[in-house]
DNA sequence: GACGCAAGAATTTGATCAAATTAAAAGCAG
DNA sequence: CTGCTTTTAATTTGATCAAATTCTTGCGTC
């Protein structure tokens, strides 16, 4: 009983290292800290996230199992760039299996959970007016999955999550950009759709959000690159 | 001019270990070798695979990334065990996608492709006929992402080759059964509608062949375990 | 004499291994 | 059955080796 949260007290060691080394290099690729095409070294790492060469070594060949980092010909990895037919094979992923993981999810939204969707979502736009795109993305994330969890459907969630990851580096084109605010929220509508129990409108809701999103790295990548 | 090829002569120095040590591990995951619930060890992997101890668990570490093997919360791995829920998200999953698959692969199947799918379909019934269900679920894997692959979509593909292999451990239910060489057989006819470049009947052939090929390792299943 | 190219040295980075540490599991005594 | 000891395996670090890239240097040419 008394035992709970223990091994706090000295460096946490609960998780292993080469768990934590994975989830913070995944999130710097999640949430657009590293560009396309940037290498990434392993003694880099070893510096930047103060970890050893093992736990850096497995968080990277991780990631590239997800696809979100790449390997080159000549051994070397890099976060890969972004092309216009992955770009559309992964929306189109997208699009195909979110709006069925929010249909899977809708009759299994209780009343604790739209408490907590309504929470995150009330610090989006906080965000964006504050100009955080990082924690704008962040709490974009936070919203989708937890949705996407109570759906159950663990496989359809693994793909989702290998997905986003892999749209991660494109989001950095959208960091130092204005964010219009001024568009509906789709997250309300999904939170409306919720509340009526409307399975189908969440699905639509979804996949509207899903290609506002779309459009808004879409304009950022055409006015950044070439 | 004379050192193309070089370093072939000693140990065939080309691909790394860990890529090799990967492979190896994947196939005997894919084709059923690893039992479901059967713990895999580094240290058992370091004397059957004959690597060292970075390439078993860079091997495992992929693995797991790729849902093919899973780690407890005591820090060991294991084959993950099969459930109904597992088991109909996996086909709900393959049916979504390989159709759409073989849908963009059909214009783009050439005669070359279609003689090479002939060839490995063509050793499938022998090895059907001489009990040799190993070699058969080689076969058919052969002929499956030999098809996929023309279709170009490199996300789709990566989802596919993920859901095959968390099947992998099923199949070894398989393995010591008779199979029923009666069935229809559904490569002839997805043969038949590339010849024709008939793209829906493509797509037809394929979904019959998963729910064909699902319904016997359901029996399998039911014949093997409670 | 300046420029460009090429050969080779030095540095960076990845791959692999072996040893030490730490945690979990199994065996054993009470 | 509980608590302690032994043993096994995973984690992590550091060292060593190999490959690749970069830098430098020297030669030849214009």
């Amino acid at each position: 009983m008394d035992d709970a949260m223990q091994g706090q007290g000295e460096t946490a060691r609960k998780v292993p290292t080469h768990e934590l080394t994975y989830a913070r290099l995944r999130d710097m690729v999640m949430f657009g800290v590293l560009a396309p095409g940037q290498p990434v070294t392993i003694q880099g790492l070893i510096r930047d996230l103060d970890a050893g060469m093992t736990p850096v070594r497995e968080a990277i060949r991780r990631l590239t199992a997800e696809g979100a980092l790449s390997l080159q010909d000549n051994r070397r990895v890099t976060v890969p760039r972004m092309t216009k037919e992955l770009f559309e094979q992964l929306v189109h992923a997208r699009l195909a299996i979110e709006p069925k993981l929010a249909e899977l999810a809708a009759p299994k939204v209780t009343p604790a959970l739209i408490a907590r969707l309504t929470e995150i979502d009330a610090g989006i736009e906080p965000a964006i007016r504050a100009g955080d795109v990082q924690a704008y993305l962040r709490q974009n994330h936070a919203f989708h999955f937890a949705l996407y969890e109570v759906a159950g459907a663990t496989v359809l969630e693994d793909i989702t999550r290998s997905l986003w990851l892999r749209f991660g580096p494109s989001l950095r084109a959208v960091l130092g950009r204005y964010i219009d605010s001024g568009l509906p929220d789709r997250h309300a509508e999904a939170l409306a759709a919720m509340r009526a129990g409307d399975a189908a409108a969440l699905a639509q809701a979804i996949r509207d959000d899903i290609l506002q999103g779309v459009e808004q790295v879409q304009e950022a990548l055409a006015a950044g690159e070439a």
